[in-house]
RNA sequence: GCGGGUAUAGCUCAAUGGUAGAGCUCUAGCCUUCCAAGCUAGCUACGAGGGUUCGAUUCCCUCUACCCGCUCCA
């Protein structure tokens, strides 16, 4: 393991550490024993999970004109998970390589031909041993040499350190037995053999309803997303919206991770932030607008404009995320990955991954997507009803379209279908019948996905406000002090309320009262107990960003003019300030909120 | 799923085939006029189940969870 690695591993478990000692996330089911893939938020990791949510909820939908709210229930009709294409590629038979574990679907094995060898073991000088049998299928045309290289590569990665170099892993009691020919039982990649097909399911089944048969099978979603979908025309009929415009949901999913891994990061119950934005297709912006805007290096995405086509949607997308991210103290650990033709999924048309630094690596925290039309017409497909909507606009603008000008559309897009990456090309019957459809004013909304993971955010949000650093006290006594430098507006506790001194009924009254004009506007603590400097290293181990504390100024032992001020403690810095109590509520709200 | 590692108090660690100790934290009291002060007292632990043994936290087996490396990440 590297230096880098250890370190960071170090301060991964400083932080798993810190977040059971002051209560933002435990180990579910702990005094069993545990539950695997599962995390509990503690009353700190509670509240700062409230502040994400509610701070994504403001900037998706309050604060918009153009996205609305939606809370569906995490079971819904299996149906849902049949037309997303969630059934079938999270349930398939898979087979897994005996060498490498590397799995394929089981029905997706192209046939080899080849001579099989076999191996009783394999040791190495390291003392390091693999007791397992290993079959394997020569590639047609392979050398030996070449072969035994490659089987040696192969176990070395597998094995991980511990086997040492690949050239001196020895392989032991070699035997052929067998020559194949279009044999379906090796690993396409590795030609290690593969052990028996097994349901390989992601997705959390379930019974609805007592009787709990096969009839009544359902799952708990896989992601939000769908739901939204599912009730897009529920939202566009009793909302009186036009496109363009989002809906937006916040909940929890569920996928049966095979490693749920880096803490909370990847668990098997996790809450998702998603929005679906729905946006005409680009055909309908060129016959509303006469044109269609495209993205370019500096293009202006303050303000979304009616010609935008997809393409400006969707960077307009990954800017207003990255704005929010911003607004809660993550802006400068960003990074972005654009996936390439060859990551995208067929109906995808561009989709960025927001990634973040965390102590195990630069890894996801939103994913924007340009997903086409593809979900709606999918769930138009399979329920058979019609997930179009209808648009005037565009109804009067193609009437005054010529009939050159309609056929010169319907070329471009059947230019672009041939000329299209990944999947096959719309027939061109079809194609005509969507501009039909079109020119009347109806169409599928295309859609921008942008799609976050609140647990991560909350992790990511940990892990860069986490701060370390050791101090030396007047006796020389070294100590660690640990910060939380959370952005003040999603700290979970906004303000510590101290009196000076415990012993003094006057100090406390009136702590107590500021305390009680506070907390009904944001979440504070009260502490009297120890000295003033361990209650401000208390709550910067919580992240909270302000204390007050009412000494004998506020009682007026220095001055009228002193009387009912206290002091304001800032975490980061630690610089005070005399505030009046009748202004600490106008001074603080908007740093909090 | 595979390989390796770990599991003792809230946290970080120690010792031990005869049921465990420290530091920090925490609680209570005293004290204390601004950045983890001091004094006194106190709470709290051998991941679960089985086996060997007179006796197991310690040895063995199984399970569970977490960490690391593969794999996976629709």
């Amino acid at each position: 393991m590297s230096t880098e690695s250890k370190n960071n591993t170090a301060l991964m478990e400083k932080i798993v550490s810190l977040c059971k000692r002051r209560g933002f996330i435990y180990q579910s089911s702990e005094i069993y024993g545990g539950c695997g893939g599962i995390w509990d938020y503690g009353p700190l990791g509670a509240e700062l999970k409230r502040n994400l949510r509610e701070a994504w909820w403001k900037a998706m939908t309050r604060e918009r004109e153009d996205i609305l709210g939606l809370d569906a229930g995490i079971l819904m009709n299996p149906a849902i998970w049949k037309a997303s294409g969630h059934v079938e590629t999270f349930a398939d038979l898979m087979r897994e390589c005996s060498l490498t574990n590397k799995r394929v679907r089981a029905d997706h094995v192209d046939p080899q031909s080849g001579t099989v060898l076999k191996y009783s073991g394999a040791q190495s000088p390291t003392g390091w041993r693999w007791d397992r049998t290993i079959t394997a299928l020569t590639k047609s045309g392979e050398h030996i040499e070449s072969f035994r290289k490659r089987i040696r590569a192969l176990i070395a990665q597998n094995a991980g350190e511990s086997a040492g170099k690949p050239e001196e892993i020895e392989l032991l009691n070699e035997e052929k037995i067998d020559v194949v020919t279009d044999s379906v039982d090796f690993h396409p990649e590795t030609g290690g053999m593969l052990g028996e097909a097994r349901p390989f399911n992601l997705m959390l089944k379930t019974y609805l309803g007592p009787t709990a048969t096969e009839a009544d099978v359902t799952y708990l979603r896989p992601e939000t997303a769908q739901a939204i979908f599912a009730q897009f025309k529920n939202v566009f009929d009793s909302s009186r919206v036009k496109v363009p415009f989002g809906i937006c949901q916040i909940g929890k999913a569920f996928r049966n991770e095979v490693t749920p891994k880096n803490f909370t990061f990847r668990s098997r119950e996790f809450e998702q932030m998603e929005l679906e934005f729905f946006i005409k297709p680009d055909e309908a912006v060129q016959i509303i607008s006469g044109e269609v805007a495209t993205w370019h290096e500096g293009a202006d995405l303050t303000e979304p404009k009616p010609n935008w086509g997809w393409d400006m949607w969707h960077r307009y997308w990954v800017q207003e995320r990255t704005r929010f991210y911003e607004g809660i103290g993550l802006g400068n650990v960003l990074e972005y990955y654009w996936q390439t033709n060859d990551d995208l999924a067929h109906y995808a048309r561009a989709c960025v991954d927001i990634l973040c630094e965390f102590p195990f690596g630069t890894e996801e925290l939103e994913g924007i997507a340009a997903r086409s039309d593809f979900d709606l017409s999918q769930h138009q497909k399979h329920s058979t009803k019609s997930q179009e909507v209808f648009d005037e606009e565009l109804k009067t603008a193609a009437g005054q379209l010529s009939d050159d000008q309609k056929e010169a559309l319907i070329q471009k897009r059947l230019a672009a279908e041939a000329a299209k990456p990944k999947g096959s090309p719309m027939p061109e019957a079809d194609v005509r019948a969507w501009f039909e459809r079109l020119f009347k004013g109806n169409y599928v909304p295309h859609v921008i996905e942008p799609s976050a993971g609140l647990d991560r955010m909350a992790l990511a949000v940990i892990a860069k406000a986490f701060d370390e650093s050791e101090k030396v006290d007047d006796k020389g006594k070294k100590e660690t002090i640990t910060v939380l430098r959370f952005h003040p507006r999603i700290a979970p506790i906004k303000v510590g309320v101290f009196p000076l001194l415990k012993n003094k009924p006057e100090l406390v009254a009136k702590a107590r009262e500021v305390y009680a004009l506070l907390k009904k506007q944001m979440n504070c603590f009260y502490d009297e107990t120890a000295s003033i400097g361990r209650r401000y290293a208390r709550q910067d181990e919580a992240g909270t960003p302000f204390g007050i504390t009412i000494d004998f100024e506020t009682l007026g032992e220095k001055g009228p003019e002193l009387t009912d001020t206290v002091t304001l403690r800032h975490r980061d810095g630690g610089e005070q300030e005399r505030v009046k109590i009748t202004e600490l509520l106008a001074k603080l709200l908007p740093l909090v909120s």
